[in-house]
DNA sequence: ACCCAGAATGAATGATCATTCATTCTCACG
DNA sequence: CGTGAGAATGAATGATCATTCATTCTGGGT
């Protein structure tokens, strides 16, 4: 027998860290079609195309998988937030708003898989004590962060009569509301729109810089 | 044998209608205590204190169960909200506006378990179309509503520049994702101050009325 | 060229769960 | 009272799924 009619996949051994990568990410993939409820160990290993036992050669267990996507997730778009508030490229304060709206509800961040899988965690934040400690750990990072460019935006603009914390909390859940709005509804929202929506609210907070 | 140990609970036959809304209650309950995936026929039937086939007899599968329950629990939210837009009771705008944010971040609406529920079924929206149907008909229905008070409001206090459905979009958006923050990350927002960011929002938009 | 540590496999196991339905029980009506 | 229509029960069934582990295979080291 020569070449099979199936390409016979031949087994490849990798470092630890790329196979964990591997799995990962085709758990959110299975999420994302799926969601959280409904997705097997077993479309996890055949998305990534590898066999069952793999996982648990990883990760022990189910539950720990799902701990370390989220871990995962959560790591990217707040890492991405926090790198252009600290940005050095962007030194003006208006242009870095601007960049983080559009970071924020850019191509990038609002593509459908990614915010199922972001809204299928929080779904469970209720349930599960530990999803919650992964996502406020990094929430409170990025608020931090958020809170630190309002005061400066407030400070340059002379602006009176407004708490950083309180605003970039606001800003915070707009920004929520609108991937879930754009998840939910999306014939009612378009990205553009929700840019626009966006800007509204930093213009009204900050008419001199937007 | 008299009387058991155990108090004998005597089957007891109601109406339809009644048992149905009692197995959605405990879906609910089941829901915010275990979360949407690991919620069980079992568990829904003993928080109601039945036999596990009851559910069959009166939905015939668990996932009618869920949708149903989800209905129940959208019809409540965003019957409360319109009921207050349309209000009789404040004739005044300023007033009608004032009771809707007390109501969308009160003590009703903002209990845990209530959020709980809310959040799970926006998780699953991105792999079931079907929760997405039943939550954008009511969040539409909500939303027109909403627009349709902001136009008034405009209108009254001569406001510029300012396109009501937009606004109400920015609105309902900045409150979804206040309930979202008090549910992920409570410790960093209490519901007065919650309330205060939404009162913000609308002061900035309409500063003649609040 | 050979070897073996340990990476990868997947059939088998046992646990959990939704659903079924034969049986029991209730109560409205005659 | 007595009765039957149909509401309620829960043990049994079969399906699905996470996890295990005996076995196979790979590739770096010698």
């Amino acid at each position: 027998m020569k070449a099979a009619a199936t390409p016979q996949k031949r087994r490849k051994i990798l470092p630890k860290a790329q196979r964990r990568q591997q799995l990962i990410e085709a758990t959110i993939a299975c999420i994302a079609r799926y969601g959280l409820a409904s997705t097997t160990m077993h479309m996890v290993t055949r998305e990534a195309g590898l066999s069952v036992g793999i996982a648990n050669l990883h990760f022990k267990t189910k539950e720990n998988l799902l701990r370390e996507t989220l871990r995962y997730v959560a790591e990217e778009y707040h890492k991405g937030q926090i790198d252009i508030m600290r940005g050095r490229e962007a030194d003006n304060l208006s242009n870095r708003l601007t960049a983080l709206l559009h970071f924020q509800l850019g191509r990038g961040v609002t593509q459908r898989h990614k915010m199922s899988v972001w809204f299928a965690y929080y779904g469970e934040v209720g349930a599960r004590p530990v999803y919650q400690k992964i996502v406020s750990a990094w929430d409170r990072a990025a608020a931090r962060e958020l809170e630190f460019l309002f005061a400066s935006v407030i400070r340059e603009g002379g602006y009176t009569d407004i708490d950083p914390g309180e605003l970039a909390i606001g800003y915070a859940a707009l920004i929520d509301g609108l991937h879930l709005a754009l998840l939910v509804t999306p014939r009612e929202l378009t990205k553009q729109n929700a840019k626009k929506i966006g800007r509204d609210f930093l213009r009204r907070a900050f008419p001199n810089h937007i």
